[in-house]
DNA sequence: CTTACAACTTTTGTCGACACAAAAAATACA
DNA sequence: TGTATTTTTTGTGTCGACAAAAGTTGTAAG
């Protein structure tokens, strides 16, 4: 577990950030699991600093739905909405192709080098059958698409969406098999190409295939174990 | 100007809800400019409450992108982006599609009395050739097409768009003709019989007609009125 | 007259304390 | 023994105060 020295002075402006990225990141990686409450007076005390910048970290993270207040009571980690699942699926094909095609027609120079660096992270993380190193990597390959396509509205939806699929992702890591990963390395070298050859209606098809994949063995990993999501 | 009764105690956890509520409300119909400085002291005597709940309606719009933190220095309202502009008409006009195609396939039995409930306030607006009320009525239109559809994240982006679209027309609404939105009641009852009858295609068509409409319109406000976005 | 430095002012970031609300525990009663 | 009511506990919402950071003013030297 991450403790700050006890010593260090952080700078002024610093603690509400550093709480919220470190929640951020416990949540998507499910260190917190889902409908935990959070204890503001707890936290205050593991990141030795007073409850107000623990609060400010907790109205940041409400609002990008990843906690959710119970008025005067406590905030849980928000509960992932099994019920409609389909309307994530939905978004995040549509953001796929949607940034995919603005990342064909309009990525400049530096662009290309970035995604490539992303796709070499992502086909390390599969050789290795690291799964959790897949999922991480295979966000930020999208993440660098999106950004190549420069629209903000696009990017920002996209990154969300990308973070409940990490999260999600990892419920089911464990049933990884190593065989699709390394169909996805290949999508992604296409995807790629499309994008270099600036050939929107093949970057499309090629966006739209590989999040059928991925929605697909979403899927299937949650139809192997139902157990997870009946309510008690 | 609003102001709350100083004798009324107002309930706990209302602070920080009401000042996000109005400044949201400010922000987006120009009554605060953008790049205006927001005193957070000043906001607490004006709400009769300490500093603590302000900030918290701070970090909230902040995460919305309404108001811009500069670190140690002042929050201010955030500018409107004119030269990413074309960003926002490309992910109005995918929304506008997006939406009323979900509307037309998923609506359920009170959706469209929602819908046409909004409509003829719409209407209403436009007889009056109230150019305020116009925005504000067509923006909860598409609002209730969007949660008809009944995806948040859509929905979500939908309404963030909305909003921004409504500041922008803000800027522009004195140069309204009343020609122009009387065709928009023409569309919007279009957009409203391609929903009932659950024709798809026909909702994506009238959407995107309908976007490019807008789009054009701001625009053409735009160009006629150059001197507001020259860095200065 | 301009510029560099210092004291002052303003406003944010953080803190500890208190009040209030809801859940949990304890008690009374049938 | 089970249920209703009171008490206690836990933890949030709000407050006033203090300290650090950036801007502002004033002063003096070049």
């Amino acid at each position: 577990m991450a403790m700050p020295d006890k010593g260090a002075e952080r700078k002024r402006g610093s603690g509400a950030i550093s709480v919220y990225n470190e929640l951020r990141r416990e949540i998507l990686d499910l260190t917190l699991e889902q409908g935990r409450p959070i204890d503001e007076i707890q936290l205050a005390e593991r990141f030795r600093m007073s409850r107000t910048p623990v609060r400010e970290a907790l109205v940041r993270l409400a609002g990008e739905g990843l906690v959710t207040t119970l008025p005067n009571r406590a905030t849980v980690v928000t509960a992932i909405d099994f019920l409609n699942l389909h309307t994530f699926f939905d978004a995040i094909t549509l953001m796929y192709r949607v940034t995919t095609r603005l990342a064909a027609s309009d990525h400049r120079p530096g662009d290309l080098a970035l995604i490539r660096a992303r796709q070499v992270e992502f086909a390390r993380a599969v050789e290795d059958q690291d799964a959790l190193a897949m999922i991480a990597t295979n966000r930020e390959f999208h993440a660098a698409i999106a950004a190549a396509g420069r629209n903000h509205y696009y990017e920002a939806l996209c990154l969300r969406l990308l973070d409940e699929g990490r999260r999600l992702l990892r419920l089911y890591y464990s049933s990884f098999d190593d065989r699709l990963p390394h169909e996805y390395v290949l999508e992604h070298e296409d995807m790629i190409a499309a994008i270099e050859a600036r050939d929107v209606a093949e970057a499309d098809a090629l966006a739209r295939a590989h999040a059928d994949q991925i929605v697909g063995q979403i899927r299937t990993m949650i139809s192997r174990d139902q157990r997870h999501h009946i309510a008690l």
